[in-house]
RNA sequence: CGCGGGGUGGAGCAGCGGCAGCUCGCGUGGCUCAUAACCACGAGGUCGCAGGUUCGAGUCCUGCCCCCGCAACCA
């Protein structure tokens, strides 16, 4: 029994929460679900990002004050874990004062790393923002969108020495010793690194953006967002006091999409490692999904919220859907027709059938009496080997295979036929190994679908079954739920 | 010359040097324990285009075309 610790990226609260988060959620959860399955004490965290500029200016449409505006939204991702039946046991707001001052005292202490410089910029007074050399240079220093000369603006603001940890951050990540998964990323990541990372700002003028923690003994400075958010994966361990943290860190998978693979794969190892702390053993690296092959967006008003997906069928069914049927290392697609397909082909027809034939057998033929099983002979290594690299969908697939093999086996054996000819002993083998390989592919299932798999083993607890009132996937008419529109 | 991913039977994908494979859909047959479910067999692809390397190329190299993301300090 040892600890294990996975944490998502805490999602930005301007907006509600969207299918993409939710299946990051899901991908941390069957890794939490399986540590503990196998004995580990897990702590799973997850939660918001709260402060900065975006939230601010969202809460005053909304006419709200930041903290008003941001409670309201972190406590929908919060019900997302409920909604999706996710195990995460730490939920860490960048607002709790316990982050604020634990941020404060991570600040102190990478202060050798931090030094004050200058920022200078193109900046356009009415765009009240600053643009990049490059945006500069594309309009010849003249802003389109109100036809002035951008201006030249310095800015004090504190700097974080990221270079300093540049070559150190690619030795751990070539050595694997932090281990970025797919390949293909961790390929990406390293020409970055080999291409130089520069010194980032870390630090705002409190004018520019009010919301966000103080940098300690500047009261004219807020760190900037992304420095203090990423500190969350300790803060929520209590670091750096706290037995939590001296028991739990480092993590074992840190979960994010690609879209923020620079800030996890450089700021965060250098801050780390200025801290003194090893970097987590494993990265995984999410894609990005759209809905029936479009990006979602508001404007076209096809933005999925995961209470959408669950309610046609349930929460195990949505599950299973994004664990895999959306490619766990490459960006995927949700459709509602592959939704209803994959409910009726794979999890009614192909496996809720296999529980119900057996029940049905077992009832039938022996009064409901399974008699003593046989171990588990299915050969897990596949699985195990696909879980370890978070490849959920590969995992399935070979509890799937599971699922096939039973079917085909229950063919070729024809109990009904050796019931007829009233061979009782072979019958008897032939049921109990189907209850055994359906009690072994429950365990399988427990991560990906848990109550599937709950219902599964109350079946065949004791020595009797225990059939399910009603079916575990009733088959649905083919219905016309169309993506709702927002 | 910003970075990356991808183009394989109707759909979704695997294969990454040695007879082109899986799931769905479609067709035929079998079975009857079961949620009109299950099982078997079959049709369907010149593997984006053009060159090259090789005894042999979806698989390696070069060039081109087409999709899709990311980045440009918003987090």
């Amino acid at each position: 029994m040892s600890n294990y610790f996975v944490t998502t990226s805490i999602p930005y609260v301007n907006a509600d929460p969207h299918i993409g988060f939710a299946m990051e959620l899901l991908y941390a959860d069957v890794l939490a679900r399986r540590a503990r399955q196998l004995g580990d004490d897990v702590i799973f965290s997850t939660g918001a990002d709260e402060h900065g500029g975006k939230v601010a200016e969202k809460a005053a449409e909304a006419g709200l004050a930041p903290k008003a505006f941001a409670d309201q939204i972190s406590e929908r991702f919060r019900d997302l874990c409920q909604l999706l039946n996710v195990s995460s046991n730490r939920f860490i707001r960048t607002t709790d004062p316990g982050h604020e001052q634990r941020a404060a005292l991570i600040w102190k202490s990478l202060k050798k790393d931090i030094y004050k410089g200058k920022y200078i910029g193109w900046y356009c007074t009415g765009d009240e923002a600053f643009v990049t050399e490059t945006e500069a240079k594309a309009n010849h220093g003249i802003c389109p969108n109100h036809n002035r000369p951008y201006e030249k603006i310095e800015e004090d603001n504190y700097f974080f020495k990221l270079s300093k940890y540049n070559q150190k951050i690619l030795e751990a990540i070539e050595s694997k010793e932090f281990n970025i998964v797919p390949e293909t990323r961790r390929n990406e990541v390293i020409s970055l690194l080999k291409s130089g990372l520069e010194d980032i700002s870390v630090s705002r003028h409190k004018d520019k953006i009010g919301w966000g923690i103080p940098v300690p003994g500047d009261a004219e400075q807020n760190m900037y967002v992304w420095f203090e958010a990423l500190m969350n994966y300790i803060t929520v361990l209590g670091y750096p006091e706290h037995q939590d943290f001296k028991n739990f860190w480092p993590a074992d998978v840190q979960i994010i999409g690609k879209d923020i693979i620079r800030f996890h794969c450089g700021v965060w190892p250098a801050m780390l490692m200025s801290l003194g702390l090893p970097l987590p053993k494993q990265l995984y690296v999410h894609g990005f999904i759209t809905v029936e092959g479009k990006k979602m967006s508001k404007s076209l008003g096809n933005v999925l919220h995961p209470a959408d997906v669950v309610k046609p069928y349930g929460i195990d069914a949505c599950r299973y859907y994004f664990l895999r049927h959306v490619p766990s290392y490459e960006d995927g697609d949700f459709s509602w027709d592959r939704l209803a397909a994959a409910y009726n082909n794979e999890l009614a027809n192909e496996l809720g059938n296999a529980v119900q034939r057996t029940v049905s057998m077992v009832e039938r033929y022996q009064a409901g009496k399974t008699g003593e099983l046989p171990p588990a002979d299915h050969d897990t290594s596949a699985y195990e080997e696909a879980l370890a690299s978070c490849r959920f969908d590969k995992a399935i697939e070979d509890i799937w295979e599971q699922v096939r093999g039973l079917n085909q086996y229950i063919d070729e054996e024809k109990p009904w036929a050796i019931a007829k000819e009233g061979d009782a002993d072979h019958l008897r083998e032939v049921l109990a190994y189907q209850c055994s390989s359906l009690i072994n592919i429950a365990e399988l299932l427990e991560p990906f679908l848990p109550d599937t798999a709950a219902k599964i083993k109350a079946v065949f607890k004791g020595d009797e079954v225990q059939p399910i009132e009603g079916t575990l996937f009733p088959k649905h008419e083919v219905k016309n739920d169309t993506v709702v529109a927002n």
